[in-house]
DNA sequence: ATTGCAACTATACGCCGTGCAGTAAAAATA
DNA sequence: TATTTTTACTGCACGGCGTATAGTTGCAAT
């Protein structure tokens, strides 16, 4: 017999609150985060704002949603990125700038990943799953890379206690000689490459340089050679 | 004869305005920028939102007065430790800290400057003021430096025509045989020192590390390693 | 004393999120 | 098939917001 997996209801259900995510990122697009209103999205969709409380008990959850979403678009087309790419410069080098283009061609969505949280938001303490994952790649592409790197850092005070368990425990299972300063410095990587996009995409660079992507570039091959990877 | 620098009125006039904004600058310490809102500071003061336009035409317009009073404050304050040390690293080490701890202790105010700005504002193009003192700040502490860290740095392809005119000419004048990879490398501490800031700032390093300290610490070490200053 | 202007208030419009009460249709049950 | 329950939705209301327009009050210069 044909299983239904989805009744008839379900599926309704389901395809609304798409629509809904669907329609509120569209609104994001043209306005900007700020631009997600209940009521534009009901309008839009020939609906009352209230039906939309059926979906998601307020603006917040939908917006938390919709970070998730927007998120794991941006990791995945960074993966993507990297997995046509060989070798640990080039992986790296791909996963970098796949990271800045995504960010440039959406940024309403970079806002909403990483702007002002609504007043009040708290991340759940595990973090988001997104950034996880965007985390565990540059720990993934720097333990890579350590080989040659680790000669070139100063491996400071670190700590293992120093790290979230949830980002360090299977690392430690895989790579049982990894010290803990290689965990700091994806977390550097990181803070590097959020820098400068993030000026960039703030408009911040535009006053200063009409060449961002240069710097950017620089800023990956300085850090490739940081690593030793050339 | 007495001159009578400001009138009855332009007194009354100014301490008026200037309490707006001091009301505004509370609310944003309590409730974050998106606190700042017309009606709540009138009601503060004891007064009616409108009359606020009687010294701003708007908010967005109070809201930019207040950046500019805010990004002046952190950058007088990343000056003043920088200039109470000596030599090119601890200048440039007790800035790029003081701008850390500025920002921890004025989240509020970090966000405020740097965060996602009001719907459809662009700022001025020759950016604004506290802004590019800061920008200068980090040039003349690049250039500083500059005698160990020209051999470090691959000179890439930037060329002055790459930057703001508003941000090379003083320099050029000053500094002859500077080459425009001096400012690219300028540009790029400022990224990396926003980068990991704002990170930790929006609560991003919270899921990663107890200890975003630490992290800084090691950016900072590996700066300024990489500029030749141990 | 009169005029003029500046500071302020009152009212109103259209946004917003959201709580509560009601309704119509679909689904489940009998 | 008839009845009950559940679901999806609407309507209305409240209080918040920025801000435009018009009216009021009091001080200052004439």
């Amino acid at each position: 017999m044909a299983v239904q997996v989805l009744s008839r209801r379900a599926r309704l259900r389901a395809e609304t609150s798409a629509e809904i995510r669907a329609t509120a990122l569209k609104l994001m697009a043209e306005g900007g985060p700020d631009a997600i209103s209940l009521r534009a999205i009901a309008r839009e969709m020939g609906m009352t704002a209230n039906a939309i409380y059926g979906y998601y008990p307020t603006r917040d959850d939908l917006v938390t949603t919709l970070i998730g979403e927007v998120y794991g678009d941006l990791v995945r087309q960074a993966e993507a990125a990297r997995d046509a790419a060989d070798g640990p410069a080039a992986r790296l080098l791909a996963w970098a700038r796949a990271f800045r283009e995504w960010s440039l061609a959406n940024p309403e969505g970079f806002r909403l990943i990483y702007g002002d949280p609504v007043p009040g938001y708290q991340p759940p303490p595990e973090g988001i799953e997104p950034e996880q994952r965007a985390c565990a790649d540059l720990v993934e592409l720097v333990v890579a890379a350590w080989p040659t790197a680790a000669a070139t850092q100063s491996h400071g005070d670190h700590r293992w206690e120093d790290f979230d368990p949830h980002v360090t425990a299977d690392l430690r299972a895989e790579h049982p000689d990894l010290p803990p300063a290689a965990v700091a410095l994806a977390l550097r990587v990181w803070g590097r490459m959020h820098g400068l996009v993030t000026l960039e995409v703030y408009g911040r660079l535009r006053a200063q340089t009409m060449q961002p992507g240069k710097l950017y570039e620089a800023e990956l091959d300085d850090l490739v050679r940081s690593l030793g990877l050339n």
